[in-house]
RNA sequence: AGGGCCUUAGCUCAGUUGGUAGAGCGCCACCCUUACAAGGUGGAUGUCAUCGGUUCGACCCCGGUAGGCCCUACCA
């Protein structure tokens, strides 16, 4: 089994160039998987994002002068329905059309009746264990949505504010004790003024009272070394219903809470006159209000952390409310260790820091929103004897006293709490079944490093409570996707790329590629047009080798039982077999990049192969052959045509399976389709590979160097492509006469030459030279250029080639001069030197005594 | 405040057991050669941020510095 469950998007959402990234790779290990015999499962759903939808369906229904309260709770959730049922679908189809090949049937929305059953079913569990508490406690409050929010949902930025200094008369005193503070409007529900206790300033007022301004309330001078002397005035305001330190202080000293607020982030009717205000115009009025009544003593520009709510921008308000908590301690002990011993790996390793760092600091989970659209809490209050029954079934009655009065909890889950289920959840749990059994740890998750606390964290700890094993092996972090310049995209920035625009002008498949081929481990990826737009190209280019190949396969037949019935392998030429070895390393190295998840690896062996080893050179290569009407060798060519773009269609359809399908449907050699073929692999490919030979490939390459070097000269000499020139070829030993002898009509097509002679010879006279060395064969390539050039040209490039490899040679002598590297360094490195050093050192002298000829 | 990441060719980036630096795009020159001008052939370009250490040898390992990014954090 090889199972990936996808990230459940949200149901009204839009897929981003981060979703076609996140499902690219996740669909590039599918079909990968699927390929290589593995029963695989990858399953989609999609999240019903309580806050997002909301929000939303709110903003749509004032539109049309509708209002969430007066309509009410099922009214509402019937418009939320409609529009999920309207809009729901959309994400799929634009996952279609980047070719995400999950299981539709096993398509899973976190609202489904199966994972509404999980749920309830974890609520309870965690309820009875005492894991899942309700306590009134000072909670993250977003104002806008009138709901509580988790520590995460909140986002800290640097702001500009200023430091209000506020002078608080003492009692019975004519002293004023001045405090400092950020937030001014907050002294309505000051409970106590707090000093240090060695504070030598204050001191002498412990234990007095101060008159709170205006409002005149009084309230004690307490000593905490809480306090840090140094901010401020060194005198701190206590406001324990709005602010989390504060809040900590006020239960230490049992003070009073004072809450100033309503629901909705104005202030209450505790304000008096301010009461209805917003926080930020009560603050400009109670600012005004004390200074003219002289308690403001100075505003300073002041620079601090304020949370906003990340899904409204909001300013986040520290609120008392009573709220469903789950307790972390217990359920993040194991889950920190199985990252920590390596059971689930993360990929890169870096975030196994980040998670255990987190881990170790995180706090009890707030789970409760007083939203209306998800999972409603199953529990139920008695209005006779105040108990709360909780239960996986909607109860007739109190579990405490039997009362038929009970009430369900008007509040809603966390859509987080439900996707910590998802690994488990969307596979049947709680009934045992198959798929559960079968695919349940799942292999691997694919997700971007901003999810890692919301929804990784917290899967790992609810799959281990509920099923007792980790809910994926492995987890793979990919980077976020940037702009051109490096900007996270976003809406409000405009700069965001919509992926089926891409995929509408450059095809999905180069869309796919591109995401792929920039996907270095880890790392955030700029996106870039020409980059997207170099892949198009590169797709273009196997369609046109496609188009070439098939042409030239006209009236061929592959060969029954594979490569069993085929020709004698001496018909098969260096290229041929060159080629055929290259196929079977580029085997190895796919499987072996897609295994460690190196994609950018992956992509790059395969676009390097196709367009460099395949339409560069070897259909080059063929075109003699395939012109020419020679049976043996055309059919042979035929043949390694036909086999090797069956290869490379199956090695690069996980990448692009759109074209690597089209294509595959018109090969000669070929089962039904693609996407169900088996994935190359080296070792259950051998009948073909026996073809290869590492001899050939070396000859290919020699071959090659020499081509290279003869459209050397021609460049460097401005010798123009149709003027054909005379070549000597003089091997320095018998093997390389051999290779060429044998190659020599592809050197002379390649090259564009008249004549190429293949034998030792002594330099000509006034001639170019390009010395070639691979391994022990040497070759010298001479082109006399008498009449065909100005032979300045050609003394330059020899000059410049001299003058290299002199450098060369100064570091290479320079190394084996050194005693301590021919004591220290391994035997082999010190004569792969000794070799390199010898062999520059007579190419050297080559090209010397050739410039000297030339000057003559 | 603490932690993490990054700095390699004009641009975007690869470079995993330390042995004389690579790709794509762009650039220059030549080319409409019957798969492909969204193409072909050839070419130029880097004190691998900086300083120091370890090593025979460092882009790679260790430490300092500068610049950029991100995360965590209650400083009123």
């Amino acid at each position: 089994p090889y199972c990936v469950i996808l990230p459940p998007p949200n149901v009204t959402g839009f897929l981003h160039m981060g979703h076609a990234l996140d499902h690219t790779i996740q669909d590039v290990l599918i079909r990968w998987k699927r390929m290589s015999g593995f029963n695989t499962l990858w399953l989609p759903g999609s999240d019903h994002a309580g806050i997002a939808t909301q929000a939303v369906v709110e903003k749509d229904l004032r539109q049309q002068g509708q209002d969430r309260l007066e309509m009410g709770r099922e009214a509402f959730l019937k418009e939320v329905w409609a529009w999920k049922q309207k809009y729901g679908d959309r994400i799929y189809s634009q996952m279609k059309r980047l070719g995400d090949s999950v299981d539709w049937e096993k398509e899973t929305f976190t609202l489904d009746e199966g994972v509404s059953r999980a749920v309830r079913k974890v609520f309870v569990h965690l309820y009875k264990k005492g894991w899942l508490y309700q306590g009134e406690r000072l909670v993250n409050w977003s104002p806008p949505l009138q709901s509580a929010i988790s520590d995460l949902e909140v986002v800290h930025k640097e702001t500009k504010g200023n430091l209000y200094k506020l002078a608080y008369p003492v009692e019975g005193t004519d002293e004023r004790l001045v405090i400092a503070t950020t937030r001014p409007e907050t002294y309505l529900g000051d409970s106590c003024v707090c000093v240090h206790p060695e504070d030598e300033r204050y001191k002498h007022l412990v234990g007095k009272n101060v008159i709170l301004p205006i409002i005149n309330r009084k309230i004690p001078i307490i000593a905490d070394d809480y306090v840090d002397r140094e901010f401020g005035t060194g005198a701190l305001k206590v406001t324990p219903a709005h602010d989390f330190n504060d809040y900590n202080l006020g239960k230490k000293h049992n003070l009073p809470f004072h809450n100033i607020l309503n629901v909705d982030g104005t202030l209450n009717e505790s304000t008096g006159a301010y009461q209805g205000l917003k926080v930020q115009e009560a603050r400009k009025h109670i600012v005004k209000d004390l200074e003219d009544q002289g308690f403001l003593v100075e505003i300073e520009p002041h620079t601090h952390a304020v949370g906003y709510c990340d899904r409204t921008g909001a300013v986040v308000e520290p609120f008392l409310s009573k709220q469903w908590f789950v307790k972390t301690k217990e359920l993040s002990t194991p889950a920190r260790h199985v990252v920590s011993n390596e059971t689930i790996q993360f990929i890169p390793e870096q975030w196994t820091k980040t998670y255990i760092h987190w881990m170790n600091i995180i706090e009890d989970w707030c789970v409760s929103r007083q939203l209306w659209w998800g999972h409603r809490i199953p529990a139920w209050y008695c209005e006779d004897c105040e108990a709360i029954t909780v239960s996986e079934s909607d109860p007739s009655s109190c579990e405490s006293c039997g009362s038929k009065k009970i009430t369900q909890d008007n509040d809603v889950l966390d859509t987080w709490f439900s996707s910590a289920l998802w690994p488990f959840s969307t596979l049947g749990w709680p009934e045992d079944s198959e798929a559960l059994k079968t695919f349940y740890p799942t292999s691997v998750l694919v997700t971007g490093h901003d999810i890692i606390f919301f929804w990784v964290a917290r899967m790992i700890m609810m799959g281990l409570e509920m099923k007792g094993d980790v809910p994926f092996r492995k987890v793979y972090i990919h980077g976020l996707i940037r702009d051109s310049e490096g900007r996270k995209m976003s809406k409000s920035l405009g700069n965001s790329i919509d992926p089926v625009e891409m995929i509408d002008q450059y095809g999905a498949d180069a869309l796919r590629f591109t995401l792929m081929a920039q996907m270095a481990t880890g790392k955030d990826l700029k996106f870039s047009l020409p980059r997207l737009e170099g892949y198009r190209n590169f797709m273009n280019k196997l369609w046109n080798a496609t188009r070439f190949s098939l042409t030239n396969l006209e009236g061929f037949t592959a060969p029954k039982n594979g490569v069993d019935s085929v020709l004698p392998a001496t018909e098969f030429t260096t290229a041929d077999r060159w080629l055929i070895f290259k196929t079977g390393k580029l085997q190895d190295e796919v499987n072996q990049y897609l295994e460690e998840m190196r994609f950018s690896d992956a992509a790059n062996a395969l676009y390097s192969f196709i367009w460099h080893d395949f339409c560069d050179w070897y259909l080059e290569f063929s075109k003699p052959t395939l012109y020419g009407s020679v049976a043996g060798p055309k059919h042979a060519t035929q043949l390694v045509l036909a086999q090797t773009l069956n290869r490379i269609v199956r090695l690069l359809h996980p990448f692009a399976p759109f074209i690597t399908e089209e294509i595959y449907r018109r090969l000669p050699i070929r089962g039904d389709a693609c996407v169900i073929d088996a994935y190359p692999t080296s070792q259950e490919d051998q009948a073909w590979l026996g073809l290869g030979s590492e001899i050939a490939a070396f000859e290919m390459e020699l071959v090659k160097e020499t081509i290279t070097a003869i459209r050397n000269i021609r460049g460097e000499n401005s010798i123009k492509p149709g003027q054909k020139i005379d070549v000597y070829l003089s091997p320095k030993d018998d093997a390389s006469q051999k290779i060429l002898g044998k190659n020599r009509s592809e050197i002379v097509r390649l090259g564009q030459l008249n004549l190429c002679e293949i034998a030792p010879r002594e330099s000509l006279k006034k001639c170019a030279l390009a010395p070639i060395r691979m391994g022990d064969s040497q070759v010298d390539v001479i082109v006399p250029l008498e009449g065909l050039v100005d032979l300045e040209k050609e003394m330059q490039r020899l000059k410049k080639l001299i003058e290299k490899q002199e450098k060369d040679i100064k570091i290479l002598s320079g190394k084996l001069n050194n005693q301590r590297f021919l004591a220290n360094a391994p035997e082999d490195v010190v004569e792969a030197d000794r070799a390199l050093l010898a062999t520059v050192s007579s190419r050297v002298e080559d090209l010397r005594a050739s410039l000297m000829r030339l000057s003559d």
